[in-house]
RNA sequence: GGGGAGGUUCCCGAGUGGCCAAAGGGAACAGACUGUAAAUCUGUCGGCUCAGCCUUCGGAGGUUCGAAUCCUCCCCUCCCCA
């Protein structure tokens, strides 16, 4: 094992927030494998990148040589967490909660080591949990302080309904440290309330407080908002190689570095050495970039499949080539079309008001030749390659 | 149950009778440049048979030469009080 001092190098690494990280340079010190908890609520079936950084910093620690435990929150998942919540959650239904928790493991394996891994189940305790044993978790903390999060005080605030369950969220959250005697939990600095209770609870049971180390919530590929869905912002893990990649290319230089210290398996020295020769122009980031993109895409697919992307990018926007699978279709005999309507037709534009303001840009080009003209014609018993932009393509067959 | 505010083009948000297809910002798209689909700059951003025409401002009616703007009814959202 590595020294304490070595080990918090590592640990620190992009994380937001350690507490305390005094205590857990105590803890390293001794050198024992330490029990590491990340609880996961199988709320979400669309994974993307953000899910993926406190799973980074599990890998950390089970490349350190400690237990990392992977904890599914079947149980709690049926309650729905609260944090960040303006409203109450929708409850899962068991068969929800099995699919989703499914759909993780699958991805969650991309990055950590199988072998090395535990998983577990919270309903494996709380279905077991009597109304007595859960009076006396309820009565380790009082209403004051649950009430502290601002997520609830700020529903109070505007008169909107906080049910009792939700209360029992972070006890039971809380609770499953107990369970798992965790001397440490990670989770996104959003959780930090959640896994500070923990840290009351297990005082409250005779344990050891765990150590809460917060993760910043990964920023979506606009650099500005968190990573999500709904924002149109978020990279999937499911998304394509092609798709994948393009996304990471497509972020900025700044936030590359994010992405490189939350995403990437990249030694923290050598990350370093890379941005000192970033910044005196030794280092071209477009490179670091490709390297990037191509570290994750293959995780999530294959280091084939990445390089192929990664070919596939430089050709087609390096060399403006012509990529290598485009969409084909039938022409449409002798008469002739207008470029426009050809346009909107193969759904390259979405009107033909459109496809007239990209002709009038001069982006249209038809077998390399820039259309100028909006009321331009074909016929369609010929071959024709266009382009609209820098990333739509057409093939059209005689026909 | 009582009182008040509001619903505008993908999003936020101006607009209170004609100059409004509707300011501004964001997103998106395009062009230039480049080191990439970074950054920066410029442009576009309802539809069409496109120098003209058509349909939009919660919904349905109405007033008016003319309405996103005024009136009536309806639907929805939010705030305060009970």
């Amino acid at each position: 094992m590595l020294s304490a001092k070595e080990q918090l190098k590592t640990l620190r690494r992009g994380t937001s927030e350690i507490i305390d990280e005094k205590d857990l340079a105590q803890l390293l010190e001794k050198g024992t494998p330490l029990r590491i908890k990340a609880g996961f609520d199988p709320t979400a079936p669309d994974l993307h990148l953000g899910h993926t950084v406190l799973l980074h910093k599990m890998k950390q620690f089970q490349d350190l040589g400690h237990e990392v435990i992977f904890l599914i929150g079947d149980f709690t998942g049926m309650i729905g967490d609260p944090t960040g919540r303006s409203e109450t959650r929708k409850n899962l239904t068991p068969d929800e909660v099995k699919k989703n928790a499914k759909t993780y493991l699958n991805q969650v394996f991309k990055v950590l080591d199988k072998e090395k891994t535990t998983v577990a189940y919270n309903s494996e305790w709380m279905g077991k949990f009597t109304s007595a044993n859960m009076i006396e978790l309820a009565a380790h903390y009082t209403v004051a302080r649950m009430l502290e999060r601002d997520d609830f005080q700020k529903r109070l605030a505007k008169n909107l309904p906080v049910s009792i369950h939700e209360l029992m969220y972070p006890l039971i959250q809380g609770y499953d440290s107990v369970a798992l005697k965790s001397d440490v939990e990670l989770g996104g600095t959003d959780q930090k309330f959640n896994l500070l209770v923990g840290r009351d609870l297990q005082r409250a049971y005779g344990q050891k407080p765990q150590i809460v180390l917060t993760m910043p919530l990964l920023e979506g590929t606009d650099g500005v908002q968190k990573m999500s869905k709904s924002l149109g912002n978020s990279i999937g893990v499911f998304d394509s190689p092609n798709e994948m990649l393009g996304k990471i290319m497509s972020i900025s230089d700044e936030l590359m570095w994010r992405y490189y210290e939350l995403l990437s398996q990249i030694s923290t020295d050598d990350l370093n050495v890379m941005k000192e020769q970033a910044k005196s122009g030794a280092l071209n980031p477009k490179n670091s970039k490709i390297n990037l993109a191509k570290e994750i895409v293959a995780l999530y697919h294959s280091p084939e499949l990445a390089e192929a992307a990664s070919n596939e990018f430089e050709n087609v926007f390096k060399k403006k080539n012509v990529p290598e699978n485009i969409p084909v279709v039938k022409g449409w005999g002798k008469e002739t079309r207008s470029i426009c309507n050809i346009l909107k037709e193969n759904k390259l534009t979405d009107s033909t008001s459109a496809a007239r303001r990209l002709i009038q840009q001069g982006s249209v080009t038809v077998n390399g030749e820039k259309i100028m003209d909006v009321n331009q014609a074909f016929s369609g018993n010929k071959a024709y390659m266009i382009k609209v932009g820098k990333k739509r393509f057409l093939k059209i067959e005689p026909g």
